[in-house]
DNA sequence: ACCTGAACACCGTTCAAGT
DNA sequence: ACCTGAACACCGTTCAAGT
């Protein structure tokens, strides 16, 4: 019934995963689901779980970062392959024993690695979703924009954001010659990561040498 | 109207603004609000805007990085006022004018810092939600748990989930003899944030001394 | 005791009937 | 032409009636 549930999800969308449609895919009546889950949250949160199942185990001897950073990104191709997860885990107000295995897993990662108990609790705000291999975008870029469309939109939009447009007419442009779509998800996903990787890698060797400061305060402001 | 929606969200929850709902709020039928706006989505869109509309225009006159920071942070308490508005904004599926043109200017502030184009392309990705001021938290331990049930939950999960029990133990520690609530959100948020410029700062000053390298790649993979 | 159809209390939105 | 009540096509879930 969940893998019915992730790969109707899967294949039309997780808006048209309803409690009545799911039933219907799976020749039973409605309330013949409330057998297995008691409601629709329970649902989802077993979808999840599905989800996580999926994410490949850490590899063993490596270092920290190298460790930290496989592991986000096997997260991360388990996501890719169900569009709807990073939506549905958004909507969570409780973690699953399976999230919570996951997350203690990575917490680990960075204790074997050095990091004391309170930085690493900064840390883990600090990375947030990322640890489960995707970020809130708020506009995305990365569907490449018929050329007609877009010229059009430079044209319009050129003297109200010129900024937003400058952007958008080197980064096309690049695209049009090189790759195929407008943005390369993965490549900025792993700009932002390793980023990330390497300030938290300079905020250990701080650690490291001037060890227990303030521990609330940021790298620089404290 | 919008207002209206705006207070009735801020009061009772995303969860019970339905048209019908905000219709009876302004004594009206729920056809009528169909006169102002094409579909809920368009509400929403208002809704998002109105909250936009609050953030405190950029400080003038200071480095790129102050700049940033101090925009950041007010977007942060704009959103703050409206529980409902991050849940909101993640949901749009296409940006408002309003929303384009801060986009536009938080690009401003880093091209005017002497980022290119390229770069503060990346940038935008890599700060993604956080430019309006919030993050995708996976769990929320911001909440002050119950002591009793606290200790509980130490004794429950200490064998399953070590890792995240020495974290609960030392923050909660914490928590007790200093501040009030668990975990310092708005600390949590401006060590991420810091953690983030600082990485940017360099990266700025690597593309300074040997400009236009590999676009894409990131600080230290490529 | 178990299963399930109908019903309840909602949605957003269409549409035709009324003015 | 404008407004609006009823209706449509859905929800998740309750509950009582049937076996």
């Amino acid at each position: 019934m969940l893998r019915a549930a992730v790969a109707l999800a899967d294949e039309s969308g997780i808006d048209s995963l309803s409690m009545r449609r799911l039933a219907e895919e799976l020749d039973v009546v409605p309330m013949a689901l409330y057998k297995h889950v008691a409601n629709k949250e329970q649902l989802l949160d077993g979808m999840v779980d599905v989800v996580i199942g999926e994410i490949d185990p850490p590899v063993r001897g490596a270092a920290w970062k190298t460790a930290v950073r496989h592991r986000i990104l096997a997260a991360r191709r388990a996501l890719l392959r169900h569009p709807w997860a990073s939506r549905v885990l958004e909507s969570r107000t409780d973690a699953t024993p399976l999230v919570l295995a996951y997350m203690d897993s990575m917490i680990g990662l960075f204790r074997a690695g050095g990091f004391s108990v309170e930085l690493t609790h900064h840390v883990m705000h600090a990375m947030g979703s990322r640890l489960l291999g995707f970020t809130q975008e708020l506009f995305d870029d990365s569907r490449s924009l018929d050329p007609e469309v877009r010229d059009m939109l430079i044209r319009e939009m050129g003297k109200q954001f010129p900024h937003i447009v400058e952007i958008v007419k080197v980064v096309y442009h690049e695209a049009d010659s090189v790759v195929g779509p407008g943005c390369d998800d993965q490549a900025e996903f792993e700009f932002a990561l390793d980023l990330l990787l390497d300030g938290l890698e300079a905020l250990l060797q701080r650690e490291i040498q001037s060890p227990a400061p303030s521990p609330v305060r940021g790298p620089i402001h404290g």
